[in-house]
DNA sequence: AAACGCCTCAACCGCCCTACA
DNA sequence: GTGTAGGGCGGTTGAGGCGTT
């Protein structure tokens, strides 16, 4: 399928917006709202296209915009969240309240990326101690179906060398659950399939979303925080602050969540 | 002070998805 | 079922700022 260009080149300005330009563009939004971005920039009587005012509009002139540095904990949370859901920059930016997708992809791209290749060395050691670990343990618990066959319990108090980040969320629950779901977990950890280019998008549909939370209720109870939709990162949507912690010991990256968890 | 290189980030480009006729 | 328009998204670019020589 050939598509038109999305806005006509002839007239249009390109390039840095004018203060101008911005006053316009926002009076127009707060009065009337942006219900066609095509049909507003002539509406408001900008030469900009309205894929351009879009943009500007959503990264920039937005009332709700955090302006400023990023925080260590917004940092930490990015990277955290890159690890699960790789390059879904809106996905992630959906997670930071008043950072868009385009400020996130370009703090990723020049501060967080060399801070990860720093602790990248230590952060491969400490995965490889946890999961070695655990399999010696039990290594009959290899078996998928057996992982999924166990009841309700909190997430397991695992032995990681971060302890701090994996503590339960749920503290009512005895230790000898906790043990048995660590090991379990272990089993299929050690058994990571691999996931294809269609894992997310199975994962974001709403039907998947449903067996998700059926498959994580009954392996954990992990899910605490209600489900939101699809467009939101679906994964996401599902933990509280320690169970997140949880997930990210035990899956560091989003790509090794089994299929099993799925039901697919 | 000038030249150079690196870094940052706003903005653009092109593809994809969805809704609709 | 097909074509089109509109919007969203991720990748990329390039101007300007800043530090170093």
């Amino acid at each position: 399928m050939v598509r038109a260009p999305c806005c006509e080149k002839m007239g249009l300005k390109k390039g840095p917006w004018t203060p101008e330009e911005d006053h316009i563009l926002v009076t127009y939004i707060q009065q009337y709202g942006h219900g066609n971005w095509r049909a507003l920039p002539k509406l408001a009587g900008l030469l900009r296209c309205g894929k351009s005012c879009r943009l500007r509009w959503t990264n920039y002139l937005r009332p709700d915009i955090k302006r400023g540095n990023f925080s260590r904990e917004e940092e930490d949370a990015i990277i955290n969240l890159h690890e699960m859901l790789g390059n879904r920059w809106s996905a992630i930016a959906a997670r930071l309240p008043g950072r868009t997708d385009n400020e996130i992809k370009n703090v990723w791209h020049t501060h967080l990326k060399k801070r990860l290749k720093q602790n990248q060395t230590t952060t491969s050691e400490t995965r490889a101690h946890f999961f070695s670990t655990k399999t010696e343990q039990e290594p009959e618990l290899s078996e998928k179906s057996e992982s999924l066959d166990c009841g309700p319990a909190s997430p397991p108090q695992c032995t990681s060398s971060d302890t701090s980040s994996a503590t339960t969320s749920d503290n009512n629950s005895n230790s000898s659950n906790n043990d048995k779901t660590c090991m379990e977990f272990d089993g299929y950890a050690a058994n990571l399939p691999e996931a294809d280019e269609s894992f997310w998008s199975e994962v974001l549909s709403a039907e998947n979303s449903d067996q998700m939370v059926d498959q994580f209720q009954a392996i954990g109870g992990v899910p605490r925080v209600g489900v939101g939709s699809a467009d939101d990162g679906f994964c996401l949507d599902m933990y509280d602050d320690n169970s997140m912690d949880f997930w990210l010991n035990i899956f560091p990256r989003a790509d090794e969540i089994p299929e099993l968890l799925l039901g697919i």
